[in-house]
DNA sequence: GAACTTTGTGTATAATGTACACAAAGTATG
DNA sequence: CATACTTTGTGTACATTATACACAAAGTTC
C-alpha cells in the first residue's frame, strides 16, 4: 500500500588528538555505492525511535550509556523517494573506550570534522547542525561527560572544550568558570604525569543528560 | 505490507489579553473522541514534511509566512501503533489577524498556555518542549515578529515578552537590551493613543525567522 | 492652564567576564 | 642533594554587562 522509507541518522562525535571527529562509514550498497556517509539505518517500527539510534550507535562503536540527542527530521532525504525521512541524532563517545565495528563491508572510520565535505543525502546539512547544537550546549550542560573518561585533569577539559569551539581559552578562567557552573568536581585525587606538580583529577557532578 | 503512521503536530501560539494561549481542537473521532487536543494531520509524503505544516497552520488559522520551526520527533505517539510517530512543530501567530476555521466538528478555540492540562498523545511533552524553546529563543532572536503588527509600541513588544516569559521588565532597562540587540528599530511614525505622550513605533530590523 | 497619564531618558551600583604573573609541587640531571 | 625544568594552581585589576532607580517630555481632558 505505502512505501515509506523513515531512516535514523546518527552524528557520531569523538575527540582524536585534540581535534573534533566524526564517524563514517562507507557504504556498499547504491544509491552512492562507495561514498562515505552518516551511520544510520532503517526504522522498522518495532522499537521507539531512539532506541534505534542507541542500537546502531553500540553496533558502530560498542558504545553505551552515552550522550545521544535528538537533532531533527528531515523528508525527501533520498530524492527518489519522495516518502523518505531521516530522523536525525547526535551521539558523544570517548574514542577511547571505543571498539568500532570490524566487518566486510561499511566499515566506520573517523573523519576530521573540519575536513568532511561534500557527502551525500543532505549528510552535510545534518553535521553542520550537529556541530551548532554540540558548540551551544557545551557552554551550559554537562554533555561533555560523554567524551571524558569518568576522571579527568582541567586540563584535559579544557582541551575537550578547545577541540569543540575552536577557540583557546585562558587557564586560570576557565577553570574558573568550570567551577563555577556546579557541573563538576574534585575527586580529591591526584595524578602524577611527569616532571611537574601533579594535577588534581575531577568528575562531572552528574551524568545524567540535560534536557533543555 | 507496513502501516506507518506519520504526523505533524502543531503547537500554535498567540497571544490574548496579554497571556500566552496555545490553539486546540478537538476530536470527533476515535481514539480519544470530544477530547482537545493540538491541531496535527497524517503526513501523505506527497508534500515535504515542513509544508504539510504548513498547510495545516494555515488551515486552521488562515495564517501565512509566520514562524514555524520544528521542535522534534516522537515515536509511538498513539499507544495502540508503535509505527506511528509525530514530527512536532510550533508556530507564532498574531491573534489579532487570525481567522480561526469555523466548521462542523474539529473547531479550533484558544485555551490560555497556563491552564492547559492533561492531554492525550503525549501532547502535554510537546507543550511543554514547545514552551521551553520560545523562551529560550526570545532572548536572541527576532521570532516575536511573528506575534506582533508590523509596527508597534515598545510597550507592546514588553508586553509580548513578559507573557511569554511570565517576568516584569523594567521599563526603561528592557528599551535598551531590545535596541542593543539590533533587531528591532524605530519606523519614525507615531501614535497617538490617548491622553498621553504619543509612542514612537518600532518594528522588526528582519523578518526572516533565526536558525539557531 | 492645571491635572493627568504614558513615553522617553541617564546614572550609580552590582555582577560578570577578561587579561595577566607568580608561587607550588613534582621529576630529571649533574 | 641542589638546581633546572615543567606543569599545576591561585589572586587581582580592569572592562564590560546587567540591574536598580527618578524625573522631564508630550500629549489629552476638564
Amino acid at each position: 500500500m505505502n512505501n515509506y522509507e523513515i531512516a535514523t541518522v546518527i552524528v557520531i562525535f569523538g575527540i582524536i588528538d585534540r581535534q573534533l571527529n566524526i564517524l563514517l562509514v562507507k557504504r556498499s550498497a547504491e544509491p552512492q555505492n562507495d561514498q562515505w556517509a552518516l551511520p544510520g539505518g532503517l526504522w522498522l517500527g518495532d522499537k521507539k525511535l531512539q532506541e534505534t539510534a542507541t542500537d546502531k550507535l553500540f553496533l558502530e562503536t560498542g558504545a553505551k550509556d552515552v550522550y545521544l540527542e535528538q537533532l531533527f527530521t528531515l523528508s525527501a532525504l533520498n530524492d527518489n523517494n519522495p516518502k523518505s525521512m531521516a530522523v536525525c541524532y547526535f551521539a558523544l563517545v570517548n574514542e577511547k573506550k571505543v571498539q568500532l565495528r570490524e566487518e566486510d563491508t561499511w566499515q566506520p572510520k573517523w573523519f576530521k570534522a573540519k575536513e568532511i565535505s561534500d557527502l551525500a543525502f543532505q549528510n552535510n546539512l545534518v553535521i553542520d547542525r550537529a556541530l551548532q547544537r554540540i558548540e551551544s550546549k557545551l557552554q551550559y550542560s554537562n554533555i561533555a561527560y560523554s567524551l571524558l573518561p569518568s576522571e579527568f585533569t582541567m586540563r584535559e577539559l579544557q582541551e575537550t572544550y578547545e577541540a569543540i569551539t575552536g577557540n583557546n581559552y585562558d587557564r586560570r578562567n576557565f577553570r574558573k568558570r568550570m567551577l563555577g557552573n556546579n557541573l563538576i568536581q574534585e575527586t580529591g585525587n591526584l595524578r602524577k604525569a611527569g616532571a611537574h606538580r601533579p594535577s588534581s583529577l575531577y568528575e562531572f557532578i552528574s551524568k545524567e543528560p540535560t534536557i533543555y
